[in-house]
RNA sequence: CGGGGUGUGGCUCAGCUUGGCUAGAGCACCUGGUUUGGGACCAGGGGGUCGCAGGUUCGAAUCCUGUCACCCCGACCA
């Protein structure tokens, strides 16, 4: 059932992918368009899955000692224009307010892009003495980035999402915690998401406006394309020289502190659609599923189905499931398909045979499988299931990967690879952003990271031929 | 921003070339009934400033001018 076309209305994503994933996002009823342009509505399914993502990534942040914050969604334009990098990688997509009520502004304003300059501004009064470092602060909100191409969840004009920031008295620290936020993000997505992601370093070309580092997860989409899912840097002191900031360290000296910033975003849900989504619609990592278990009655006004239908709905709720009983007066047939388009993990049918049967049959959403399950064993058969999708899905996600991901030693086996492959393409580099800038320009792909874990593939750069200094994935990005 | 395309009930579209009767279909929705193990069926019903503004005409969804919006492909981006 995973790859065979149940529903009419989803385009096959071997067809049209991009056709696809909009079939998906609308069918499987996430999001609304709205009359703004880039800006959508979060529908209970969409949102819910938001919900999901952030209280269990939340709880992970605080484990590590992180505090919420919230700042406001205004800069001055003074104080956006601090940090010349930072600037000029943010200008062309903000938006400004110029008025405030009928009256022109002194000083206009732009909605947040992000919160560095904010941030500054804030640790500028809060940190003075040493006893005030470290300070690790994180929040959740939106941003407004006036992108010209927009598409649901992957690139909106508003987006939500989770921006942490944090300012320490040595480089050491800043870069620890850097590395140690990217560790969490990675992790979080394999073992909630199931979505396998590359962990590296991105070029000086792809950074962040303003950082000294950036770190990166990738992951890959079903149709071969890379999607960077979350990042982190480290901004060494650029930001805080530019905003004045300092702070009286033991040795009785003012010294400069060092910053971070991380974020994740609601690209998340794009990812999660596009790595286990198939022709039937969504496939939710139970994690991440609003409702992990779906039961439909059949012949539901057929005496006592009903009523057993919640009997089970009520058993796996206290076994600390999200269960849901469809009793709409839909066919059977249009719920099967309806809540497969849904991605909802498990489903369970229920009819007058099963009962008297004392059976049922339980489905699972990512391979299709249906099979009969006792009514006695059911509860513990869902509590087998539910782990083992989960886990099911990260290792079919994983495979996936792997055999979307090639390897060139020259130029020719670069050329090749991309000519009739998408997918990651491990390759040498010279460092030498020419040979960076001239692989995007005849391949129309870009480097995606510099993973942690290096291979010596070859000794030479793949583009220009001299000597190589580090192993990049290569590929076509969202 | 450059190239292409489309605007007609909630959705997908027909009608426009060659102006003319009450602007249509399918899906969705509502009511009643029969159904129910892979998107059921019958009967009845509601819903339209034809993107917007001008113009031509006895008469415009249809022709002309302008304008706005959205979609797709490129350049920039979480």
């Amino acid at each position: 059932m995973a790859d065979k076309k149940m529903v009419e209305a989803i385009t096959s994503m071997e067809e049209d992918f991009a056709q696809w994933y909009t079939d998906v996002v609308k069918k499987a009823d996430l999001i609304d368009y709205t009359s703004v342009k880039g800006c959508m509505v979060f529908k209970p399914a969409g949102y819910a899955i938001w919900e999901l993502i952030q209280s269990q990534m939340d709880a992970r942040f605080k484990a590590t000692g992180v505090e919420n914050v919230y700042l406001p969604m205004f800069i001055p334009e003074s104080l956006l224009q601090k940090e010349k990098d930072h600037v000029e990688g943010f200008a062309p997509e903000v938006a400004w307010v110029t008025h405030g009520g009928l009256a022109p502004l002194q000083e206009k304003m732009c909605v947040r892009p992000t919160s560095e300059t904010l941030f500054c501004d804030f640790y500028k009064n809060e940190v003075h003495s040493y006893r005030d470092l470290p300070k690790v602060y994180n929040q959740w909100c939106s941003v407004v980035r006036w992108e010209k191409e927009t598409r649901p969840f992957l690139r909106s004009r508003e987006f939500l999402w989770q921006e942490g920031h944090t300012i320490h008295a040595t480089f050491e620290e800043a870069e620890e915690r850097t590395v140690q936020m990217l560790n969490l993000y990675a992790d979080f997505c394999e073992e909630i998401l199931a979505i396998p992601v590359v962990k590296g370093r991105k070029t000086d070309k792809e950074k962040f406006a303003g950082a000294y580092a950036t770190y990166t997860i990738e992951a890959l989409m079903h149709d071969g394309k890379a999607l960077q899912s979350g990042t982190s840097h480290n901004f060494g002191d650029g930001f805080a020289k530019a905003f004045g900031i300092q702070f009286t360290d033991k040795d009785n000296t003012l010294k400069t502190p060092f910053q971070t910033s991380w974020g994740t975003t609601t690209r998340l849900i794009g990812a999660v659609i596009m790595v286990h989504g198939d022709n039937s619609g969504l496939v939710l990592p139970p994690m991440v599923a609003p409702t992990q278990v779906v039961i439909v009655p059949i012949r539901q006004q057929a005496e006592g189905v009903l009523d057993k239908a919640e009997e089970i709905k009520a058993s796996l709720i206290n076994k600390g499931f999200r269960v849901k009983v469809d009793d709409s007066d839909k066919s059977p047939g249009w719920k099967f398909a309806e809540h497969e388009m849904r991605g909802i993990p498990v489903r369970i049918e229920i009819g007058p045979k099963d009962i008297e049967a004392g059976k049922c049959v339980v489905a699972r959403r990512d391979n299709g499988e249906k099979v009969e399950v006792s009514l006695d064993e059911l509860d513990n058969k869902i509590s087998e299931l539910i782990p083992a999708i989960q886990k099911d899905m990260l290792e079919r996600a994983r495979e996936r990967r792997e055999s979307q991901t090639y390897v060139a030693k020259n130029w020719e086996e670069f050329e090749a690879t991309f000519a009739e492959k998408t997918g990651f393409v491990k390759a040498m580099w010279c460092e030498d952003q020419a040979c960076e800038d001239k692989i995007k320009e005849k391949m129309a792909v870009t480097s995606r990271c510099m993973p942690f874990e290096q291979e010596q593939i070859a000794d030479t750069c793949v583009c220009c031929g001299r000597p190589a200094k580090k192993m990049v994935y290569w590929g076509k990005a969202y």
